[in-house]
DNA sequence: TGTACATCAGTGAACGCGCGTTCACTGATGTAC
DNA sequence: TGTACATCAGTGAACGCGCGTTCACTGATGTAC
């Protein structure tokens, strides 16, 4: 079967979409050739006329990962009024929902462990994604853009990506649920017992639209 | 050759000590058994006689290292005077030695991620130890010990781990060590660029004692 | 327009390799007599 | 005390399995004439 010129790119990206997810949720080591390609619709013997390696394909689910994220989030904090901006982001990312849903959420809670061990080549691919999204966050701090914020963003971003992490290990019970909200008060410089009643009502409203319905 | 009582366990700790390092260092499944079994100076085939199985090992080898990273920074703390104890921790932890010994540092960021996705024997026992590591941190904290200073410690332990992971990730360049700091400005309340030629020399006196010189 | 050929995305069997695990065996030393 | 036996931590070959990768092949469709 010969298809049309368009037909390879789209295959291609169907590819590196679907393993973006399986990565996400298994692990950059957790799952094959053959069941990433099956995830496809494809067999695994196709493979190698689409990506060099294995690790190729990785680099490329990484990267499309990352951008996505930073899109959503970037798009999410637009649409709030510009002090709520970085609240709105924070509670999405710190929600039961994300921290729930590994394989449609943020990459970097995900995979960054695993990608400090691969190549240079690998880590630098993600340290670029990495300098992007922390550029994303710094847009969203007060004030004038700078080396000051592109700081807070760093430290919101390993405050937020180490809690869910955290949060994951822990399940779904109460430790988790207090990870969650510790990294929200941290995040967003509050008192730790701040308005508990109001905060929840917010995060339940802004979580479900962020991070539940959203596929990557 | 038959051995005196001792001799068994002295040999299972060995393993296990020896593996809390490459574990750290390799990720929980970047090193098989047999290399492990050699790095104790022994072969492959005897490694069942002291575990159920190789996850039995990574549980095992987790656990050691989580006590004794919790046992380490008590100890750090408590040598300082009690305004010097949080600084003191998150200034080791957070300094480039930490971050250039996965092997001999804390388990948290080298394995959480990897352990959020193993089985739910698994994470319990990974949960329990985070919870400890928590409590020792919430101690770091001044004022009445309760829910208040556990979540601090939370926040805390989230952007100490965070952190380190991004900084790992970034390699040793300007990135990472934008990275570290602006992770030790978020823990410990300062702003982002308060009295940046003190802090330097405070760091590597610090880091040098508590990560660089330790063994687990 | 109709026909023969070229292309190449995708198939599925096969490869070599490393892994976790098993097992028959070894041999130094503790123990029973 | 001396001797025969029992023990069992550790050895190393072997197992089955799954993985990443390779390769000869297929067959629908674009293209040249």
């Amino acid at each position: 079967m010969r298809y049309s010129k368009e037909h390879k790119l789209e295959t291609h990206a169907r590819i590196v979409k679907k393993a973006s997810v399986r990565l996400r949720e298994k692990g950059a080591h957790g799952i094959g050739v053959a069941d990433l390609m099956k995830d496809a619709g494809l067999t695994h013997g196709g493979f190698y006329a689409h990506f060099d390696s294995r690790e190729a394909l990785v680099i490329e689910a990484f990267a499309y990962a990352m951008d996505r994220s930073t899109d959503r989030w970037r798009q999410l904090a637009g649409q709030a009024a510009p002090d709520q901006r970085l609240s709105t982001i924070v509670d999405a990312y710190l929600s039961p929902q994300h921290r729930d849903n590994p394989g449609h959420g943020c990459a970097v809670p995900a995979l960054s462990a695993e990608i400090a061990r691969e190549s240079p080549k690998t880590r630098k691919a993600f340290a670029g994604k990495l300098d992007q999204m922390i550029g994303m966050m710094a847009e969203q701090f007060p004030g004038a853009p700078g080396k000051a914020a592109r700081k807070q963003a760093m430290a919101a971003l390993a405050t937020m990506m180490g809690t869910l992490v955290l949060a994951r290990v822990a399940g779904n019970g109460e430790l988790s649920e207090d990870l969650l909200s510790a990294g929200r008060d941290a995040v967003l410089g509050r008192a730790a017992a701040a308005k508990p009643a109001v905060r929840k009502a917010a995060v339940k409203k802004v979580a479900g639209k962020a991070v539940a319905g959203a596929k990557n």
